[in-house]
DNA sequence: TCCTCCTATCGATGTTTATCGATACGAGTA
DNA sequence: TACTCGTATCGATAAACATCGATAGGAGGA
């Protein structure tokens, strides 16, 4: 994984800067997403089958949103037999949190 | 402002929870808001006038960028006279990133 | 080989959204 | 009052996106 920027409080961000961490929160900053994610992450791995049910939505739909946030980074997935288990990305997400840190910010 | 559910690794989100903190990343979650936000941090406040060279975009488009913002409750919105005045929310921020504070993912 | 089952992709659809030009609003000033 | 100037809103447009049903891919079992 790509080390991220300074602190969002620090100093003005670049464009390209700009462009990483949208890409991550990007991916967070949707209710179902998010839904999901914290599916996977109240376990040490969730298997793609069993998210379908308790999500809510159809099973293609959380196929999408489980590549969204695997290409984002912030979960990993491993394949097993066809079963496709996913669990999340402790650094990525240390990352985010790192780089919303208010301590820096301008008083 | 309200306070936030627990962190994302602790548990499963309800709808609500997901909703709200969605709200909250989805106004981070764009490129020129980010950049638009770390303009406003670098600073103990800024003019709404002052963001629309350095972003590069237009007025109106600063204007919206800085609505979603404030009613996220991620800035603070200050008239004087004919200016207005924008700064950060630390709180706010804090929430964000406690939200994603991967200390409690299962492993 | 055939069947079942889990997962990913495809194609379509309706919604959301980022952006801009034009314009309205509102506060200060001459 | 009339003018300037900073800001917000309106209306339009193009792009992005969430969602689903249908279908394809691929692994295991009978």
């Amino acid at each position: 994984m790509d080390t991220c920027c300074s602190p969002v409080c620090c100093s003005p961000l670049s464009r390209k800067d700009a462009d990483t961490m949208a890409v991550r929160l990007k991916a967070l900053a949707d209710p179902t997403r998010l839904r999901l994610f914290s599916l996977v992450a109240s376990q040490p791995e969730q298997c793609a089958y069993d998210l379908t049910e308790p999500l809510g939505v159809s099973q293609p739909t959380v196929s999408h949103h489980l590549k969204v946030l695997t290409e984002a980074g912030l979960l990993t997935r491993e394949q097993r037999g066809k079963w496709a288990y996913f669990s999340v990305s402790a650094d990525a997400l240390t990352e985010l949190s790192v780089f919303l840190d208010p301590a820096a910010v301008a008083s």
